[in-house]
RNA sequence: GCGCUCGUAGCUCAGCGGAUAGAGCAGUGGACUUCUAAUCCACCGGUCGCAGGUUCGAAUCCUGCCGGGCGCGCCA
């Protein structure tokens, strides 16, 4: 469906390029002076040696807006402020209204997308660090899903390497079904701390960790056993954290570090049959172009350590082979931190001179900040640890139920257990993804949980309550042809705000910046909010309330279905 | 030292080349015989870290400085 700014422009630009003699951007944007403003006479004026007013003029004299506009105005120094008139208002949210995907189209050219997030250690607990990668991994996941790429959820499992050579002597100590049951319990720091404390202290301990690591490498099967229930039984112990986070990844979708290890070999060969292999003090490095040390040297990206293991680097460039000509990936997501993105960066160039990215398949990386305590140093507990992510989950959920409980006491005990669920948990992911990703963010309870504001509850709230109009007026969205009528200014604000939606989900797609969805539906929320308090709905009669009605029930669903996005649950009453 | 990143109202954040810089929270003052006041309306509040530069125009781009965070060859 064409955004308002996409009706303007196809009017526009050929005006533009009829008074210029070449293509020039009109640059439409949203205004405080109108419904939208183009700007591009300022810069037309250098360009052509003329008053920028009159080129405005002579623009606006060469397109056909009558239509479209009830008001066309030269402000300033050559601003075209636009505003559209009702009528052409009403049909486009008619439209929206009436098709079920809210006015997004499903994509012509769909990609195959392979999204890189969440990413936990096995036998390692899951803790804050997780959240971001998790809950803007799955915002990815759900704005691609819909707008109809065949997405490829992978969860890179640090289940392989030096680490397991201790956790599976400490297996053995405790005894395997002990160890099991601890692990599947969700006790994993208690589990590898106890690990750790016995590498570093014991050296008999350490020793056989040692040995134990190299029969693991060395495809000892006792050994390969044990590894895969510690696997096994962290999986069990992610998957219910990921129930309760309502994220849509799976067990179909681990794909750990040793999954790419049959690969590691050919990658070493390969690269050295390219001729990108370089040894350095005897390991096997590849220095991509255009990276440097602090000496000014170049920067290399080990892929097989002195010892013949081999690093990590070898793992990441196996799993872009893999995706790219395996899997036919023509978009690579990694969700990870940006402390990684001169890793990221660095593999990709790699991986393009060896041939695996080449386009019009490409890498992204989908950096992200820390999250700060209100202290505004990073989030931890008291005693210095990282916080537990399913201690932020529980008292998220408890928090929000006391809330639920006091604005609503009339709900009754399993609804509000429900609500105070999604309320909990959906404040939590907004107060994520509603922030500029690549920033750090304030995590605040009191602040997040609010019921006003820019907050997962406060949308809810607002899609609540415009279901309770129709159970309030016993009545449903109007069925047919919607008939809709745009007269008063809470009206046509909601318009142009509904109208806005399909283009900023496809903008979205492209830069993965939730927050800017976030900002939208609070935007559109709060101009609702505006619109009910402004003009009645149950209490207007005829082809106005069916308009009305039909507006709200328009509110709701793009609520629910951004939210839907966002991987938010709204519930129908609260 | 080099690199990346951030510095916008008391607090938390948008805005990232265009007209007097926007929200929310907090503060102050209004509006409930209600379509859920979990709301709405209004006021208060900012030399956009500092200094140069590019531009008709800079919070936005460039350079330098100050301050915070994070990286910098075998952990991923």
């Amino acid at each position: 469906m064409a955004s308002l700014e996409q009706l303007l422009h196809d009017r526009l630009a050929p005006a533009f390029e009829d008074v210029a003699g070449a293509p020039a951007d009109p640059t439409l944007r949203r205004s405080q002076h109108a419904d939208f403003q183009a700007d591009g006479a300022l810069a037309l004026a250098r360009r052509l040696g003329r008053n920028p007013r009159d080129i405005a003029a002579e623009v606006v004299s060469h397109a056909r807006l009558d239509d479209l506009c009830r008001s066309v105005q030269i402000s300033g120094p050559g601003f075209i402020n636009l505003t559209f008139s009702d009528e052409a208002l009403a049909p486009l949210v008619a439209e929206m209204a009436s098709h079920a995907r809210l006015g997004v189209s499903r994509a012509e050219d769909p990609h195959t997308v392979v999204i890189d997030y969440s990413a936990p250690n096995v036998a390692k607990e899951m803790h804050v660090g997780h959240l971001r990668s998790t809950v803007i991994g799955d915002a990815a996941v759900r704005v691609l899903d819909w707008l109809g790429h065949r997405v490829v959820k992978a969860n890179h499992l640090g289940d392989w390497g030096t680490p397991f050579g201790m956790l599976i002597e400490h297996l053995l100590d405790m005894g395997e079904s002990e160890g099991a049951h601890e692990l599947s319990q969700g006790d994993l720091n208690g589990f590898y701390k106890a690990a750790r404390i016995k590498f570093d202290a014991d050296d008999s301990f350490k020793e056989r960790a040692r040995n134990r690591v190299v029969a693991l490498q060395g495809g000892d099967p006792q050994t390969l056993r044990l590894w895969r229930l510690l696997v096994d039984e962290s999986e069990k112990y992610f998957l219910a954290v990921y129930g309760r986070l309502g994220v849509r990844l799976t067990e179909d979708d681990f794909f750990g570090e040793s999954f790419y290890n049959d690969m590691l070999h050919s990658v070493v060969e390969e690269l050295g049959r390219i001729g990108l292999l370089t040894e350095s003090d005897g390991a096997k490095v590849v220095f991509p172009r255009g990276f440097t040390n602090r000496d000014g040297d170049p920067l290399p990206v080990i892929v097989q350590k002195r010892d013949g293991g081999f690093g990590y680097g070898a793992t990441d460039l196996a799993a872009i082979r893999y995706r790219t000509q395996e899997l036919k990936a023509d978009r690579l997501l990694y969700v990870v931190g940006l402390p990684q993105k001169q890793h990221f960066e660095m593999v990709y160039e790699v991986a393009r001179e060896a041939g695996w990215l080449v386009a019009p398949a490409r890498a992204q990386h989908v950096g992200f900040g820390s999250i700060l305590g209100t202290d505004g140093k990073m989030l931890r507990s008291r005693s210095g640890d990282s916080i537990r992510l399913v201690e932020l989950l529980d008292e998220a959920v408890s928090r929000a139920a006391v809330s639920v409980e006091v604005k609503n006491p009339e709900l009754d005990g399993a609804t509000r257990a429900n609500v105070a669920q999604m309320v909990g948990i959906g404040a939590i992911k907004y107060a994520d993804l509603s922030n500029d990703r690549l920033k750090d963010y304030v995590f605040d309870w009191k602040r997040m949980l609010n019921f006003d504001g820019n907050t997962a509850p406060y949308l809810q709230y607002a899609r609540a309550r415009i279901l309770s109009i129709f159970r309030r007026g016993s009545i449903s969205a109007p069925a047919g042809a919607p008939v809709i009528l745009v007269t008063e200014p809470a009206e046509r604000a909601l318009a142009i705000e509904l109208l806005a939606f399909p283009s900023l989900i496809e903008d979205i797609a492209e830069s993965l910046e939730f927050h800017r969805l976030a900002g939208y539906l609070y935007t559109l929320a709060s101009t609702f909010t505006k619109f009910y308090e402004h003009c009645p709905v149950l209490r207007s009669e005829g082809d106005v309330q069916k308009s009305r009605l039909t507006m709200s029930d328009l509110t709701a669903r793009v609520l629910a279905q951004g939210l839907e996005l966002l991987g938010i649950a709204a519930p129908e009453r609260m």
